[in-house]
DNA sequence: CATTGATTTGACCGCCCGGTAAAATTCACG
DNA sequence: CGTGAATTTTACCGGGCGGTCAAATCAATG
């Protein structure tokens, strides 16, 4: 069940220089517009050597995604059942947005794949995903009818949450054309702080007109 | 100035299947990955005939491109300074939602694009986006001085109202992969409803913990 | 330092890609 | 219905693609 962790130093460093590289040509291009002459060139290995490493294309997707999904998931998982839920919440959304800065190669990544119909990711999707979502989703649920949080639709606030730190990775060139070199980050932290610590607080009527 | 409308029937409807056919391929695989043989497959021609409408894939691309940016940028330059400030943002809102919905393609064309660095898009964010952006930027700030609507970054207002609505465009089918056959966009309109609403309440305090 | 397995390379394959040329066909119009 | 232009097709090209193979080189061990 388990393939046989690498073996020597080479192949251990070899592995990993060519999985940084794919991550860089996979998240710019998309699976098909990647080409392995490029991801090796990159790595600074020949084609028929990352061959060695990694028998084909797909399996080298593969094994990144793979290598991603416990990055991708941590935060949503470290939402605390027994913690204070804005907090908690909260916490999550500033998680979210450190991957989008620290890690958007690997958001790109993602995007790439699921814009494409997750071809590649749609078993992982819709089990492990799905399944920690919907335990997330219970939680939160679960303090929204306790009163400690506004009412609120658990999956469309989880989405928001994807869809609003995501979007400072993803769609950086496009942000960077109209905001110019500054960065974005600071004032997007402050931000989203605002537009979600507004919408779940319990004392907020919702929907005033 | 002009490139010569078409001038005959057949070719008035050829270029619109193309296009129709162009927009499909490039949605679902970007613009690397698509091919000229699956587009004109889809459009039920043979190659060569694609290229005699479409001098190249970068000239049909573009002429995509073009085509398009009526069609994006119209919610916003709708949005109204002498309307009522938080029913035009709110507004604004709920077409680029229908967008999402109606036209979800074009809106995985554009992500698609923007995700891999916008190598043709870029004169278009750089123009008559940022213009327009500025522009209404300004107003909404203005609105916010003159206390009709909560304090708010201008910019990141609108980038949330972007990453919002795509997203369930972009990323439907992890939505679908977690929520199943559902349409999303009922409760999508009124989660956004909310969300917007709360976060433009001037009578809202901004922050509370 | 010899040997053996791990690693790397160069040469190559068949296929698909974007694009071209020119012949064949269809269309519009007098 | 004939004719010239518009459209479509057939055949093809050079290059890049993912991938293979066998030979060459390297590294570790006794």
């Amino acid at each position: 069940m388990n393939d046989t962790p690498p073996q020597t130093r080479i192949q251990a460093r070899n592995r990993a220089v060519i999985l940084d590289a794919a991550l860089e040509v996979f998240a710019a291009r998309g699976f098909r517009g990647a080409t392995l002459d490029r991801i090796a060139q990159v790595a600074g290995l020949s084609k028929p050597n990352l061959l060695y490493y990694f028998r084909s294309k797909e399996a080298l997707h593969l094994a990144i995604l793979e290598n991603l999904m416990e990055l991708w998931l941590a935060p949503l998982r470290a939402l605390d059942p027994e913690g204070e839920p804005r907090a908690q919440i909260m916490g999550y959304v500033r998680r979210k947005l450190e991957m989008s800065r620290d890690h958007a190669r690997e958001s790109r990544l993602f995007a790439n794949e699921i814009l494409q119909g997750a071809p590649r990711a749609r078993p992982v999707l819709e089990g492990p995903l799905k399944a920690l979502v919907d335990e997330k989703a219970k939680l939160i649920a679960k303090w929204a009818d306790e009163g400690r949080i506004a009412p609120v639709d658990p999956h469309h606030l989880i989405f928001s949450i994807w869809a609003l730190t995501q979007h400072y990775a993803d769609f950086e060139v496009q942000l960077r054309a109209i905001m110019g070199e500054t960065d974005p980050f600071p004032a997007a932290e402050a931000w989203l702080e605002r537009v979600f610590g507004t919408v779940l607080d319990p004392a907020v009527p919702a929907g005033r007109s």
